[in-house]
DNA sequence: CTTGACCTTGGAGTTAGGTCTAAGCTTTAG
DNA sequence: CTAAAGCTTAGACCTAACTCCAAGGTCAAG
């Protein structure tokens, strides 16, 4: 049983994420000691192992909740469940990358543009792109 | 010169999104009439449509004042301070997309690995893959 | 026994870019 | 003339995921 310091450091977090974590009821420790200090156990390092790695694909706070919830109970719930919040944020990941390959493009043709130097910003073509009336300049 | 009802309507935002944008300092009205209303002049909407530009390629609102600032007096700025700013922020894009690429190639793994089916989530491969000790199930 | 590290709580603050509300003027259409 | 639409301000609220603070209780070392 680690106190929550000791568990937070074991996981490379604050002590004050596992706060905000319990708060979130993502994660709430199995007992408490005598003076109210979290106790947390096993059971708890791996719940939050799941957190962290469910995180580390992308997952969001709220999704990580719903999945610890089919995680918990999961003889009630079907395998198409986990897969379609998988699929959205799959979604999602990709219609956001979609948009930043836009801006990358748009930001590449900007630089190319540009000579740079140490002359005046006064015909500067980044700045002639941004004002241009007609979007060619920019796509 | 138009009150910011019209000078919004004309540029697709809110009259809410011009006063932030005022408060925020990016863009000031050239005048107000007697009873304190705002009016917008060519160059306001030019600047603005300076400022929409650059959103749609990713500059966030304080980069953009910066480059504002510059194109306000550029004969003072050499070329080198905007396509510092834009190379920036285009290492910040190549940065987030390569992060959520790594997030894509995960879900898409999991994605794959997952039936999908109305069977029990009880061996979702899923759930196990963000249980998994080894990391291996997610890269 | 004291000092400092660690823990508790509730609640506020952070970032970015808006969005909304309330109370009260002004302008415009009929 | 009146009612509706539009404008003003200050300031609150929103999301997401923390992060910090204050006031106070607990615990271990010396």
């Amino acid at each position: 049983m680690y106190r929550i310091g000791v568990m937070a450091a074991r996981c490379g977090l604050k002590a004050d994420t596992l706060r905000f974590y319990e708060k979130s009821g993502l994660l709430v420790p199995s007992s408490r000691n005598e003076a109210g200090y979290r106790l947390y156990n096993a059971a708890d390092e791996a719940k939050l192992n799941f957190i962290l790695r469910a995180k580390s694909v992308g997952f969001s706070l709220e999704e990580i909740a719903e999945l610890l919830s089919i995680r918990l109970e999961s003889a009630e719930h079907s395998c198409a469940e986990p897969k379609l919040i998988t699929d959205m944020k799959l979604q999602q990941v990709e219609a956001k990358i979609k948009e930043l390959e836009i801006f990358r493009s748009s930001l590449q043709k900007l630089s190319d543009s540009c000579c740079g130097g140490s002359e005046s910003a006064s015909h500067c073509s980044i700045l002639e792109a941004l004002d241009a009336s007609d979007k060619e300049a920019l796509c």
